[in-house]
DNA sequence: TACTTTTGCATCGTGAACGATATAAATTTG
DNA sequence: CAAATTTATATCGTTCACGATGCAAAAGTA
């Protein structure tokens, strides 16, 4: 048994990865008809609760570098759903705008949380066993993202 | 109050894609000494478990699609990492082997579950906690995939 | 046996993720 | 105030992840 350990049914953050994957994955019913992408949902929840934000501030909520978040910007605005202009105190900003695309998009996905909800309910037959999961989840975060933080200094 | 349901905070698909990629990201320092990603890293798992698979056993254990694995495979073989040769009986099959570089790496990883276990029992103060997210994610993961597929048809 | 369908794998294109690096503007320091 | 440092964003290269498509071998069917 040496070598128990190594086996994928122990591992946690495998069943994290393939969950992510697989959430992300239902999405798409309801994603693909607004032409977005999962990464492109959560830049736009974060601009509905608060429009007008540099690129490090979104990034930042996301737990993204911003170079990740930058190419998803420049999609975006490609797509039509947000502006990227120059900040005017500090230049160096790019200040995020909703487009009236963007801003008319927040009606069209308000009911996506509700299916999603919906689907882990029907698949599970309890809500409650997952709402449980996401103390845990948000303590994980916290920590890595400090364990992460620490390693690149 | 009628977006509450878009605020961020009620989701918990952004947690599992924040903490998969976070807890990836805690690999890093174990993996990277080794050459490897975490993708391949779980392919080198499915195969220390059981040698000589074809690719769609391989893509099956990890949920992932053929044309996700195949390229990772390539890379592999490039590394000196596998071999891939013609199936014997279904000559349309790759048998995915491990090389004498891929099986002796196994000694060098078979201390890195017990380095990231210790490292979210110091972050959170307990391993109960995650240990009982374990079930719960199957769960998730088995109804997801089930749902998944049933869309494809 | 000829024909159709399915299966196993590969290729291509697009969109993330992220490390490394670059650049310009702001900030700090001497 | 000039020089060094930090900060905000962007660019580039590599590796996934996956939908769409292609292709040849196997399996099923008339």
């Amino acid at each position: 048994m040496e070598y128990e350990q190594l086996k994928l049914d122990n591992q946690l953050c495998f069943r994290l990865y393939t969950a992510a994957r697989l959430t992300i994955g239902a999405y798409h019913p309801y994603l693909d008809p607004l032409g977005i992408t999962y990464p492109q949902y959560l830049v736009l929840l974060v601009l509905w609760e608060q429009d007008k934000q540099p690129v490090n501030d979104i990034a930042h909520k996301l737990f993204l570098e911003t170079n990740t978040v930058t190419p998803l910007l420049q999609r975006m605005e490609k797509a039509g759903l947000v502006m990227r202009t120059k900040g005017k105190e500090d230049t160096r900003q790019r200040i995020v705008s909703l487009t009236k695309k963007g801003i008319e998009m927040r009606e069209q996905a308000k009911h996506i949380p509700d299916c999603l909800s919906d689907e882990i309910i029907q698949i599970t037959g309890e809500e409650e066993e997952f709402v449980r999961m996401i103390p845990s989840l948000d303590k994980l975060i916290a920590g890595l993202k400090q364990n992460n933080q620490q390693l690149n200094k």
